[in-house]
DNA sequence: CCGCATCCGTTTCGATACTG
DNA sequence: CAGTATCGAAACGGATGCGG
């Protein structure tokens, strides 16, 4: 049943591997990366993962002490699934991962790009710029609000709203990849139903290119080398 | 057939994934990060991967240009695979991993344990040593011989032997294990077939009290963190 | 022996439909 | 919304065979 095959070996890469080593799993962990999620956004977040298969991998993650399930406070009656703090030191391991893969060209077609993976390339970017931009910014992507907090010593990004956003923006990940790829394309992407801005524009733009000058120039989406 | 499942997601850890995300990959990998091995020595190193998954394996890997198969100079009329630059870039991924991993208890029974992973540990533990000892060091494992550069700037392994080394060792990958985790059991395994030494038997105990003192305190196999 | 291909039983995956 | 049930397709794992 849920009782993964184990490579029978004692080096440590084959017992991480036992744990996140199946298909999906580690995808799972990605999108958890920023904040818990419900059922409903892992399954847009990974349309090709199927409704058993998601299952199958979280009850393996909370068997494995990675994952937590949460029940909402009273007004939304919802669960929604975290990563433990042990879940959340995969993150060097994802990130070392990422890097490796930045260079391989993206799938043909339209390949999906969640939120998530989307807002952690941006974090990525900002936190490896030499001079980056203060002030915070609130994003919708695909009906869920994210707050980013710039900084000069470091980037954040939380999920939920902030009181007083410098600016905010409205859009899907795809759009907000082509817009760190060339930042010049903000004010026609405004202008079109793809997104929309509020509050300092400007301020939002400076984001954007910052970006864009330490990994997003080309069209692939990409984490930056560390 | 050999056409993996793409996660068809633009995100670079789903690309990487999409790579070497199937299973056995990662293993066969790690294998090959100390120089090139046969076939044969690959299935020696991961007994529950059949052949068939293996020669699968081994023809992606060259396809996606991380592996390289050689044939080696008339005498040995074998042919080897090794590590191409994209590959090796895996490196510190794989560290990443191995160093989550460390804290997972081994699997019951009698685990597997290559020799390209025991020397990967005592590699690690050697780096991390704050006053690491010096010296060359020839250590046969399972049939094949590997020469261990010990330095202050770090510490190197290489398959092969060296034309004068400080000592040298011949066991299996289990007992060296276990002499890391208490090199006070040196002399005795030397007294018993499982373990026979040459050399200069007292600097052989100083690298391994070293690597004990990093990492092998604990009966499990270890990599040190960063 | 080495490298690999083929056959076959079992497990896992993926898509869809369905339920509390 | 958050899963469960079902079923065909693919991948895996083990054994065997075959040409160097």
């Amino acid at each position: 049943m849920g009782t993964s095959r184990s490579y029978d070996d004692a080096c440590p890469i084959a017992r991480a591997l036992d744990v996140v080593g199946e298909r999906w799993a580690l995808l799972v962990i990605r999108e958890l990366l920023l904040g818990p999620q419900r059922f409903s956004d892992l399954r847009r977040a990974l349309p090709g993962a199927s409704t058993n298969i998601l299952t199958d991998r979280l009850r393996e993650l909370e068997k494995h002490g990675l994952v937590r399930q949460d029940r909402l406070p009273p007004p939304a009656a919802s669960r929604v699934y975290e990563l433990t703090e042990r879940g959340n030191e995969l993150t060097p391991a994802l990130e070392a991962l990422g890097a490796w893969g930045a260079p391989i060209p993206a799938p043909d077609g339209r390949p999906g790009l969640s939120a998530v993976s989307m807002l952690l390339f941006l974090r990525g970017c900002l936190r490896t710029h030499p001079d980056p931009p203060t002030g915070v910014y609130c994003i919708q992507l695909d009906e869920r609000i994210w707050t980013i907090l710039a900084g000069e010593s470091g980037a954040a990004v939380e999920p939920g709203d902030s009181a007083s956003p410098d600016a905010t923006l409205r859009t899907d990940p795809w759009t907000l990849n082509t817009l760190i790829a060339d930042p010049t394309r903000l004010e026609s992407a405004i202008a079109s139903p793809a997104a929309e801005a509020g509050g300092d524009v400007a301020s939002l733009r400076r984001l954007l290119e910052a970006a864009s000058e330490t990994g997003g120039g080309s069209t692939a989406l990409r984490y930056p080398r560390r």
